[in-house]
DNA sequence: AAGCGCCAGATTGTCGACAATGTGCGCCTA
DNA sequence: TAGGCGCACATTGTCGACAATCTGGCGCTT
């Protein structure tokens, strides 16, 4: 068995458990975007006390979901197009160079994963043909090995542990599920077939492609909704 | 007046400043690489509380100078070849991609108060030859500028607040002084030289170039402490 | 009546103690 | 004597209460 990433370790602790609970939450929208968070409530919500509550805020304030004044309270934080713009910046950078790392890193055992992933989301995507959580979730999933094979503990951590939350934040409150999703999935071929083929420059170059029509794709939403 | 970025506001709370303390200590070696952390103990030499102690080591392992386990506890980090690898990696795209996003973001005003700045570094470094403090805070200074140039938060959050300790700590341990000094001097004069230009892709380029050499000149001292 | 300062309520920061978990030593067994 | 089990200790996680700070509204002054 492979090492599991230290993000996706099953709650052990109870800010571990009250942590995913308000993640959920925020990127669900059930907590709604630039609302205040009081820590007395959610510790009453949550039936637990302020210091594991706390510990989660500090982590919540890590991935970018909140942000914390000193002797002021923590709000959530509020979705724009500026800040949709910055974070798809960074994800095509930081993904291109994952790919260009994962082409040099990858093993062929994990790239045959990958593509038997693919297969899977491939056939379960044609049946269900509008679902879009299935999608994003098989999206994620893909992106995830990508970075995980670059085998750079930092570029991981930051892509996974705190930039992925916001992505999908943007992507719930959006209702991501247009008609994107097959031509995503041929997109996400072309890039596995450049790391098998260890060509890392093309693999770095499809993802920030690939990246950058996700993020038109989502500015198109956002315009829609401005009107 | 200029906003201040939030990781530069002074300290506020007990958490902010034995935070400060600790991350010197860590930085300059004053706590061991790889050493055990222990709560209690830090709590009787800082003479507070476990409670925004614990507040200090979750921003501890945000900026990567500690490791915590749960209910194990937390070790400083090891240095190491592999981990230098991969932070100067993701420095070389990220910093690239700061430099592409200032030549496109940076006020007329801005880039003058860098130019003053080298200048500055550059007649001290003249007179005190040798001395490597100097020189090594003038870099951060000139690195900040135009990363803080790029008006990314998010990588303005990863580079200044999460990075740059780690940076720091490999660079104050392996004692970097050697002749490199007038060289990067040199390098930065020429990236502001393109950011001035505008020209986003010089600029990238340049920036890379840079760091990859501050990094070969890093990975000769390792292997000469190795030998 | 408009603006400033002050007070009350609520919220955040900090503290010391208790509960839960992990660690290392000594003892017992084979 | 080597290996495994169990207990005592130390450390981390959690709790409830107190102190410091901020927010909003009232009354006073001009």
């Amino acid at each position: 068995m492979h090492q599991v990433h230290p993000a996706l370790r099953q709650p052990i602790t109870a800010a571990d458990r009250v942590l995913q609970e308000i993640q959920r939450a925020i990127v669900e929208g059930d907590i709604a975007a630039g609302s205040k968070i009081s820590e007395p409530e959610l510790a009453r919500r949550f039936d637990l006390s302020r210091a594991p509550l706390r510990e989660a805020l500090a982590r919540l304030e890590r991935c970018h979901l909140i942000e914390r004044i000193p002797n002021a309270g923590a709000r959530v934080v509020t979705l724009s197009t500026a800040g949709l713009l910055a974070l798809y910046q960074l994800r095509e950078n930081l993904e291109g160079l994952a790919c260009k790392l994962a082409a040099e890193h990858m093993t062929d055992a994990e790239i045959t994963e990958v593509r038997q992933l693919l297969d899977q989301h491939l056939s379960s995507q044609r049946v269900r043909e509008g679902e879009s959580y299935y999608q994003e979730a098989g999206d994620l999933d893909f992106h995830y090995r990508v970075i995980l094979g670059s085998k750079n503990s930092y570029l991981i951590n930051i892509l996974c542990d705190e930039l992925y939350f916001l992505v999908r934040m943007y992507r719930v409150q959006l209702g991501m599920n247009g008609p994107r999703v097959s031509r995503a999935f041929d997109e996400h071929k072309a890039i596995i077939n450049a790391i098998a083929n260890r060509d890392g420059e093309l693999a770095d170059l499809l993802m920030r492609r690939h990246i950058a029509a996700s993020r038109r794709n989502i500015e198109l939403q956002l315009q829609q909704m401005g009107t």
